[in-house]
RNA sequence: CGGGGCAUGGUGUAACGGCUAACAUAUUCGCUUUGGGAGCGAACGAUUCUGGGUUCGAAUCCCAGUGCCCCGACCA
């Protein structure tokens, strides 16, 4: 990809109108657009790294079975009168409007376990049609009071939502157990693992706890208790001496930190499909009501996290998995030699599955440094006159700063391909 | 939703109630330059958030609205 032609572009200055470290950066570096408050699109380089995050998490959610879906942003109100999720008093953050015809209402949903209980319905009949994985990747819309924090907080947002349908009890725990390593997974995989804490929430109606993914973060609203030794935590919310011997946790061991919640998982119970009147037959043919949990994740919020945690004063920090690219090749100068030199390397780069970026602008040597460590992407390659002549290429690794030389003809396949998983 | 703050070219800022609203950056053109946001010259770019009011005169003071940020409350 040329920069030169890349949909974007870099400021100098910070937006006045954020405070948020994510937002900041991201704005600055070209990566996102404030729209209003709490809404944000994502430009070329955002929606890059937006599509790795879903596609890990795809293929995470996709091995323990989930199957995609794409259900309406717009919500039939009859289907929510059935849980009393309607009204305005029980849910405070719906957004609802209507049609200026009819005066139909619709609802813009802010999760969806009503239609999709409803739509299962429909294919669901028999102990055969369970177990099941449904999942979405979906925006959704809540009318927070106060939006805040970039794009951790926003009224219009994007969230995966997974939700199953098991015929037992023990059948739902085998699923939420896989669940929650597949969550795990994810968190390891976009650069998150070491700091992000399965941690014990409380569980509402039909189970003792649920479980949040808790990202360790100055920015974050919640507070946890994280065990030194397992790496477990506690949401502050559910501390007690009961949770503590529950779990088999020591106080003494438990270090408070501020922390995002990343992902959260669910069991629901009876509760949706009760309501709905989503039971099977067994084999028995007596009916039975289906158990559901749901698991949700944000990739908008998860990239808002790896650049309050990853990034540095000069920029951002992307991980191989999610970077918009594998490399940076910023090319100094355009002497014919130089350019031919770039070309060659882009052409090997790509046709080891390398995704790069060409910086072939004709701006200075320091703003191409400088707007390469705000874009933050993992290898840097510099070729320059110097390196020309020399016939080597220089790569700096963003997140180390480590520059080495590299023979010009010696780029292997063995080298490249480490620079696709850092 | 309660409290506080802010609103000026695309972006970031300046301007005692008083000249043609200034500077930087970005953008465009020319020349020079190419290893850490380069130099010189020129050009483009604003209904000072909106609506009222005070005043001979308002970016500036007052009122209302809107938007944005922060603190708090809230957050399946």
């Amino acid at each position: 990809m040329l920069q030169s032609h890349l949909f974007t572009k870099t400021r100098k200055e910070t937006p006045k109108d954020e405070v948020s470290k994510n937002a900041l950066l991201l704005i600055q570096a070209g990566f996102i657009h404030k729209e209003m408050a709490g809404v944000y699109s994502y430009l070329p380089l955002g929606l890059r790294v937006f599509n790795k995050i879903c596609n890990i998490i795809r293929e995470e959610v996709e091995a323990i079975g989930g199957q995609e879906v794409f259900l309406t942003v717009f919500q039939d109100k009859a289907v929510w009168e059935k849980t009393g999720r309607w009204s305005d008093e029980l849910v405070d953050n719906w957004f609802k409007t209507e049609s200026k015809y009819g005066g139909q209402q619709y609802g813009l949903g802010f999760t969806h376990e009503e239609p999709l209980t409803a739509l299962v319905k429909d294919y669901v009949q028999s102990y055969r049609d369970l177990p099941i994985a449904i999942y979405q990747i979906q925006t959704k819309f809540r009318d927070e009071k106060r939006p805040k924090s970039g794009v951790m907080r926003g009224r219009e947002f994007v969230m995966k939502d997974l939700y199953s349908f098991s015929r037992t009890e023990e059948e739902h725990n085998i699923f939420y157990e896989k669940a929650k390593q597949a969550y795990t997974n994810i968190f390891k995989r976009v650069g998150l693992g070491d700091k992000t804490h399965l941690t014990f929430s409380s569980g509402g109606t039909f189970s003792k706890y649920s479980h949040e993914f808790q990202t360790e973060s100055e920015s974050g609203e919640d507070i946890i208790y994280v065990d030194t030794k397992s790496g477990l935590a506690v949401n502050k919310e559910v501390l007690n001496d009961e949770v503590l011997k529950d779990l088999g946790l020591s106080r003494d061991a438990l270090i408070e930190k501020k922390a995002v919640e990343v992902g959260n998982i669910f069991s629901l119970g009876t509760r949706f499909s009760e309501p709905f009147e989503l039971v099977y037959s067994d084999e028995k043919g007596e009916k039975k009501p289906v158990i559901m949990g749901s698991y949700g994740i944000g990739p908008g919020r998860v990239m808002g996290v790896v650049v309050e945690t990853l990034s540095d004063d000069k920029g951002i920090i992307w991980p191989a998995s999610i970077t918009p690219f594998h490399v940076h090749l910023l090319r100094l100068g355009d002497k014919k030699e130089v350019v031919e030199a770039s070309e060659k390397t882009i052409t090997l780069l790509e046709q080891a599955g390398i995704e790069v970026l060409y910086d072939d602008r004709d701006v200075s040597a320091g703003e191409k440094f400088a707007d390469s460590d705000l874009l933050g992407i993992p290898a840097r390659f510099v070729i320059s006159d110097r390196m020309v002549a020399e016939g080597k290429i220089e790569v700096k690794m963003r997140k180390d700063g480590v520059v080495t030389t590299i023979d010009n003809s010696s780029l292997s396949l063995e080298y490249l391909n480490q620079l696709k998983d850092l």
